[in-house]
DNA sequence: TGGCTCCATATTGTATACAATTACTCTTGC
DNA sequence: GCAAGAGTAATTGTATACAATATGGAGCCA
């Protein structure tokens, strides 16, 4: 592990160069543990218990959780506790068309970017990262891999040097990662990081037509990897819902 | 004032029944008044006396600006205070492409919806919206106009009906109102709603391209009255700023 | 035995007390 | 008169105590 929160920190390290507070590093931790697919949705999240593990009180335990609520990463139910999101396919559909809305304005703005001399570090970063990714994948680490492999297309909205952009997808990277953990089609075999490969090629090779087409391609393929038909939980939800609110 | 969080509340309403939780109605409120632009960049906000005058506790006021932190609507400088966000010309460059990314999806998915039933209650909203901003603007209340100006992008966001890309305008929407506050040249008239009314018009009438193009156009004309060029604070940072960190 | 109510328990919501940090002012020395 | 430094005041950071709400189970009645 190398550390829980290297994004999470190097979002704000611009403006605030001091020490991590409590809450991000605490953050940083549940946000990777839900990447990594190690809190299944609607896995609770009790604030005391939090707060022992992390060895804080449960103000710092509630301020890392209302970041993660904001990013509806967890869903905050009043007088009820946290549990971890478990997005029905409603919302999944949303979350994955903003993705890709995103995505495709992030390859953009990273192929301009790619060029230029200021963000020699961010391109630098994403390679570093396949090589992380590949050993990941090589070394069967499957819960190191999945998050390794999210943490790409944040470090591609960095490259892309747009912080509110930045942000959004740090919510819809996340989101997705609770997505492929409830409708992921088992069995299907996980991505390769070859794809990342081609796309960042593309990129340095200022290919940014190809670019968005590959990036498309791979966004193409991770929502063939979902089956939103039947999903015990939910179904009940769509037969029955209709008997709660009439409309 | 017709409450001072409808978009708000109207987000999590559809999950939670319940009465807003104070911090919400609190956090509504700091919102609005900086839509309305009553609170100016830079504007320190003690958490004390936003206590004393809501009538609530820190723990409230902290929990309301934590959100506004979130949505960068102010800036938390750790054991400095929060202050109303005062964007750089590089932020609102940011902020304004991201806000065009999503404005533009958020038109195409509008259009969509447009003519199915289920949508039909955020069109008439929308509708309402417009003739109250006009009312607004009639009477000379320049704040009210401006907030609702802002809120008429939200209003077509819920009928977007997209969830991540509603949020995502509820802080671009804030922050642009922070960049106009700023950046915005003297005595440039305010926009009036008539491209409100032309682009929903388009939108009713299904014509997508017609209505995406109004969207770009509305955009431009809101990014033209503004001026990056010398702002009195922000010139320090860009001549001395340098100095500080050495790269 | 099944279902209901009521009570005990656990968990979250809020306020407040205290600690830590920052900002300010007054003093002191030059 | 000005700059530097120390001490004080003000503000934020954290923990904790208490209140409010939800959960689970025991007991009761049909």
């Amino acid at each position: 592990m190398n550390g829980p929160d290297l994004l999470a920190l190097a979002e704000t390290e611009s403006k605030n160069n001091q020490r991590a507070l409590q809450d991000q590093v605490i953050y940083g931790h549940i946000f990777d543990a839900i990447l990594e697919q190690k809190l299944s949705p609607g896995t609770r999240l009790s604030e005391e218990r939090l707060g022992e593990l992390f060895g804080v009180s449960r103000t710092i335990i509630r301020r890392a959780l209302s970041r993660l609520a904001h990013e509806s990463v967890i869903e905050l139910r009043p007088n009820r506790g946290a549990v971890v999101a478990s997005p029905t396919p409603r919302e999944a559909e949303s979350v994955l068309y903003a993705r890709r809305v995103a995505e495709r304005s992030i390859v953009e703005l990273a192929t301009l970017n790619a060029r230029k001399p200021g963000f020699k570090k961010a391109l630098k970063a994403l390679e570093t990262h396949i090589k992380e990714e590949q050993a990941a994948l090589d070394a069967g680490d499957h819960g190191r891999a999945i998050r390794l492999s999210g943490e790409f297309h944040l470090l591609l909205a960095v490259l892309a040097g747009n912080a509110p952009l930045m942000q959004f997808m740090r919510s819809l990277v996340s989101q997705t990662s609770l997505i492929i953990a409830v409708y992921e089609i088992p069995g299907k075999p996980h991505c390769s990081c070859d794809e990342h490969v081609t796309l960042l090629k593309a990129i340095e090779e200022d290919d940014s037509a190809l670019a968005l087409s590959l990036m498309d391609e791979h966004l193409d393929h991770i929502e063939a990897k979902l089956r939103f038909e039947k999903e015990d939980a939910d179904t009940l939800e769509a037969v029955f819902g209709h008997l709660r609110s009439g409309a």
